[in-house]
DNA sequence: TTGCGTGCAAAGGTTTTGCATGGCA
DNA sequence: TGCCATGCAAAACCTTTGCACGCAA
């Protein structure tokens, strides 16, 4: 791993990510946000940091049926992303970390009955939360 | 719904997607596959019958983190792949139809500790297979 | 004949890449 | 000074859309 320096815009870049913690956002997203700002920065420079900090396993990049773009996940108090799954609800985008353990008889029948394993840090379940079910 | 007409590119496609049942596969697989027998198709048409086939319930669209095109599943024995959640290797793309039943106790956690519902249609379990687990 | 489907061309959006410049350590 | 990161421009992709033409029923 190349050595890291500090820079201005990787410093917009993360600090997006922090005040959107636990949310999903594009590429877009954090360009407009920093031009809100008054602040510049390049599209490429956004993608390769985003690339990079997936890398570090800090960042999880998914795609949505519905959304062109891909779509990124920060979350700073999880930081093994890669080993635990996920679940997003579909309506608000909301997403949640699953304990593995709640898979442990699901994962023995997948095993058995279909001979697979499960790859917890690439699955993502689609749900319906709470506050969404309230809404309808 | 309107009327369907059977024509040459749409036979190509369904072709092509009886032949490769439970595999997932993009627009451009497609457009290669039919370019290697020597027949000629265009993306608009590729894509408005996969649009279509999609709207029928015939096929089901997801996007997958690595893929940056549209990845596609079809299956003639399953009708119901709304219902039901999927499993997909990730090395070699196979899918999997799995039961609901498998899920009893993980859903239930899921509902008292997160207060999720689980959607099962749109749920894709990402694993890998038995055959891609002795080839590594 | 009617109307649906196709091919073509163009356009819009996302993401990647090469290269010279600029900036951190 | 020596790398690394950035910005810019261009290109590569994927996907959608308008339109005229062709073809199935």
């Amino acid at each position: 791993m190349k050595s890291e320096y500090k820079t201005k815009p990787r410093n917009l870049i993360i600090e997006y990510l922090k005040d959107n913690a636990d949310t999903r956002f594009t590429a877009r997203d954090i360009l407009n946000a920093v031009k809100d700002k008054g602040d510049g920065l390049d599209r490429s420079t956004v993608y390769r940091n985003l690339e990079r900090l997936c890398t570090e396993g800090k960042l999880i990049k998914y795609k949505e049926a519905d959304v062109n773009a891909s779509c990124y996940q920060y979350s700073e108090e999880h930081e093994s992303c890669r080993e635990h799954m996920h679940a997003q609800c579909s309506v608000c985008g909301k997403i949640f970390h699953l304990d593995n353990s709640i898979f442990k008889s699901a994962a023995k029948k997948m095993m058995t009955e279909y001979g697979i394993e499960i790859d917890y840090g690439k699955s993502v379940i689609m749900c319906v939360c709470e506050e969404c079910r309230e809404d309808s």
